[in-house]
DNA sequence: TATAAATAATAGTATTACTATTATAAATAA
DNA sequence: TTATTTATAATAGTAATACTATTATTTATA
């Protein structure tokens, strides 16, 4: 079976939707591939342009800044994350086996079909760990935030932590859970990398890491 | 008792140290209250230089960029807090008690004399917040790393993490933990602030209320 | 085939992130 | 005291960034 995935994302974040044409999906193709290989800081629009072999002011067309751009590419991860929860979470009655999936879908390289993707699933993922909080550690979070930029990032916060809640109604702190719980998976699998001294990652235990981390604080707070 | 404290702050991160002279202190003092007012993305030298009343030239003199001077600022709040930690862990015995102390300096405005102070703590706190993650969320970090410019970051976690360890000697993720509480009260506090949806705040709760759900989690993963 | 829409090509601007040079003022050493 | 070093200020300049605007050309649709 093949198939696309193509999530609305919000109208405010760009100028013209790039999933309506080829020159727009062609700009994302290469803007994740060009912030997983150069970081953020380093990204600009003229060097998208080139290696998307078109020119800056088409780009423009799309989306006003680079932040705009990368607040696509992080918001269709929240929404890419809200529909593999359900997808996966679907016939799954057992609350603690619901949990173990949520937090192997935070932490875990995401799930990729076989064939040849549109979106590079593998720097998605590194580009959420290394620049997501970028999207929102700006000074004019409260005016963007208006625009609801960030309610797919909320809805996924909320779903989470209504199973949270579903394993456990007398914990009072779920949300707060879900989001530390989001942010701690990109941390961890951060310092593990590039920090590990951060972390008590060691040849052992290397491997599913933060995942294993990760279960033991969210169970033992739902306890 | 009046007292300025003072750091020594790993050589690489500035050109010229920056507390050796009237000019040097003025540029710290003047990009904290820059930084907070504007945020890091919006600061540059050229608008610090007009503030400081002096010249671009002269402040890259004392550092190489921008990034180095939030390196500066983060590096500083960090031997703070490990100075403040051992100074008022000391004499205490209760190992429970310590821990609240620990979180309670994560989580609070920064303790400050009563006299007027060079550094704004209040400031530095809300940039430590918003501006963090970004001094280590960089394409270089293993080769900044290299120069061991977050080595105070990793001594105050490993100073976290031992006292965790002797709470509960058998917790084998001390160090993950300490760095996940460390993320975690900033990165709940933009949240109460910013986008209170990812929280569990309330009008009841309000108050500490970062603090009262790191204690929970952290003694729960602990206990 | 005409017309509209999308894209490319080109040009241009203000700001950013620097580097370099020289002048002047302040501190210190001979 | 004067000479000399050192710090800072003033000035200039550059490459890159982050855009905007204009016109030409191609492509899609009516």
């Amino acid at each position: 079976m093949e198939f696309s995935l193509t999530f609305k994302v919000n109208e405010h974040i760009y100028l013209r939707n790039p999933e309506s044409s080829d020159l727009g999906k062609k700009i994302l193709k290469h803007s994740i591939d060009l912030i997983y290989e150069i970081g953020f800081e380093q990204f600009t629009f003229k060097k998208l342009a080139t290696v998307a072999e078109t020119t800056e002011s088409s780009i423009y067309r799309y989306f006003e800044n680079k932040q705009k751009l990368l607040l696509y590419i992080i918001n269709w991860y929240w929404c890419y994350l809200d529909f593999m929860l359900d997808y996966q979470l679907k016939n799954i009655t057992d609350k603690k086996e619901k949990i173990k999936i949520i937090l192997h879908l935070l932490t875990d390289e995401m799930p990729s079909n076989n064939h040849e993707m549109e979106m590079n699933k593998y720097f998605i993922h590194r580009i959420v760990i290394a620049e997501s909080s970028k999207v929102y550690l700006v000074k004019d979070v409260n005016e963007i935030n208006q625009y609801e930029v960030f309610k797919p990032f909320k809805e996924l916060c909320a779903k989470i932590a209504k199973e949270f809640a579903d394993y456990n109604p007398a914990y009072i702190f779920t949300k707060s859970l879900s989001s530390t719980a989001i942010e701690t998976a990109h941390d961890q699998e951060f310092f593990v990398t590039h920090l590990p001294r951060l972390t008590d990652v060691n040849t052992k235990n290397k491997k599913n890491f933060t995942y294993t981390f990760l279960e033991d604080l969210v169970f033992k707070a739902l306890a």
